[in-house]
DNA sequence: TGGTAAATATAGGACAGCCTATATATTTAA
DNA sequence: TTAAATATATAGGCTGTCCTATATTTACCA
């Protein structure tokens, strides 16, 4: 089989990262075993910090760096993006979720 | 805004077709329509039928020409990655519907 | 019959999400 | 103070998802 789940499952990393940082702030490392928790997975440095630093140039989330630990946060526009990406998951794949219990 | 929900929304095509497929046997168009009801965008067809054609190649739906139309389907490999996949969508993305509602 | 519309297909390009490998900075431990 | 571990960063490559544009096949209608 080509893909780990028969089709494709990737995707969607920057927007759960903005979830979980809507939850708390967290540094890189807190992230990645958040969606290590959810995905399986741990993401790979090389695919979380370019997606870290994606999301900061574009002004969705903001980083304060205190040692070798940067803390990311959202960004009131970060907040307002969450809420209509959160809508637009919801109607696209909700029933799948539904569906499902 | 580089993107149209502030970060990037795209990916999962296959899995939704997939999962469109385990409700019904369906044609290409039909897909795409089931799609924009969902998404609210019509995927187009250089996007659609790449996937379709991906889908059929590693045996996980398969199709049936009549006229101008293919009626595809699941197969049964199919039917379990489908299971598998879905299983793995709601571990990683359960909590955002959960938490929306 | 001939022309248009509908459904499918393919080429070619952009970009995000994935990886491995390597590098740098900071902290901790020996 | 030096070595190892931790956190972040970057380079380079692959693939799926997106697009536009073009082509082909089949159906339908004038």
């Amino acid at each position: 089989m080509k893909y780990k789940y028969g089709c494709d499952m990737r995707g969607m990393l920057s927007f759960q990262i903005l979830w979980l940082l809507s939850k708390r702030q967290m540094h890189g490392e807190q992230i990645a075993k958040e969606i290590e928790k959810r995905r399986g997975e741990k993401p790979k440095a090389g695919t979380l910090y370019p997606a870290l630093k994606e999301l900061k140039e574009v002004g969705l989330i903001k980083g304060i760096k205190r040692g070798k630990l940067i803390t990311y946060s959202l960004t009131q526009t970060g907040r307002e993006s969450l809420r209509h990406a959160v809508r637009y998951f919801c109607r696209s794949f909700g029933e799948v979720f539904e569906d499902s219990r």
